[in-house]
DNA sequence: TTTTTTAATTGAACAGTGTTCATTTGTCGG
DNA sequence: CCGACAAATGAACACTGTTCAATTAAAAAA
């Protein structure tokens, strides 16, 4: 077979995500296979390469999208919570996580040699734009110098405790709450802010 | 060639881990390959299916292995900075997986099928027993109920800072000190256990 | 000591992987 | 209608993990 015209460039670009997504799903980043997406996208292994250049930044591009899930996950539950949304936002992060976990672990599994796309990059801040918005909102003074430095290390904070949860390295050290320990330290360090 | 005996069952397990070990420094673990470790070690890949059941369990050893690394680095660093020992635990954390990120990285990137030999878990315990030690000296109330899921809980607050250093996220953020703002969120989170 | 049994080591075989690229075949501007 | 271009293919290559019959040395038994 050659040329088709059966999808615009965009439209493959999307369709290659969205199976390579559902392949992730259920296989995990170190069983995913650039054949078998392809195959089930109904195109061919070259194909990736032409689009995407290299199956890594496929990878990525699937990545890209799993936080865009992961986005609208979080403005969903902060809808269904408007009182409490920092403990909202943080149960938010697990339970996506937990949800998805092979989606989730692809994030942070995969290293990639070149850097993000422009595109990529933007898709990601949005996850970390919403948090910040929050952090700043929840905090004495939400015009703290350094507000939008601190909201990412709480980020940072809570990505440690569920990155445990999923690997299983809580699970092994018998931790019974961790999302309870992840928002009880959260709020301590927002607490600390005042003064 | 048939059987040998140029190593003993351990010395050969040790042979392999640390070749292994080399290996996965170089080139980390999605270009790491049993072969290549096999070869290196002067056996052939399928003494790494007599030694330790799979490959999976070779890798399992090889971040046991990196983990006992790990926790001698901290010992070193505590010893030469008795006066403020958090900051050296924090700073020895980072800098370890800085100076070893494909090995520091493989730790939490492989995920077992299977369930880690009780050697492997003792191995990695060691580093958590060190930091729950000091974690506990630093406390207010060292015999403060839940101290050890504290501790753990700041770990994991740690590791998810470095995480984000290793993996390029917080370059991509243009965060100027991961390894402050860890430090700050520990002791933040260390002061609100008074009271 | 010689023979038998047992255990360790190999490497070919298999099915899969990522990556490249000559070849084919639609699409489109002139 | 035709030539130029672009997209899709899949065979080829060098690798991967995993299995397992065959080989050979060590240990046990005779």
């Amino acid at each position: 077979m050659g040329r088709r015209s059966d999808h615009t460039r965009d439209e493959l670009r999307a369709l290659l995500i969205a199976h390579g997504s559902a392949l992730m799903a259920e296989q995990g980043l170190a069983k995913f296979s650039g054949r078998e997406a392809a195959k089930r996208a109904g195109y061919s292994v070259g194909t990736i390469y032409n689009v995407f250049g290299s199956l890594d930044q496929l990878i990525a591009a699937i990545n890209s999208h799993t936080f865009s899930l992961w986005a609208e996950h979080l403005r969903a539950r902060l809808e269904g919570a408007p009182d409490d949304r920092i403990k909202a936002l943080v149960e938010g992060y697990f339970d996506f996580a937990l949800a998805h976990p092979n989606l989730w672990s692809a994030i942070y599994d995969h290293r990639l040699a070149d850097e993000l796309t422009e595109h990529d990059q933007e898709q990601r801040a949005v996850l970390t734009a919403i948090v910040e918005n929050e952090v700043r909102a929840a905090l004495p003074d939400p015009d703290m110098p350094g507000a939008d430095r601190f909201a990412r290390s709480l980020i940072a904070t809570v990505h440690g405790h569920c990155s445990y949860v999923v690997s299983g390295t809580f699970e092994l050290l018998d931790e019974p709450d961790p999302v309870g320990n992840a928002l009880a330290r959260v709020r301590e360090c927002i607490a600390a802010q005042r003064g």
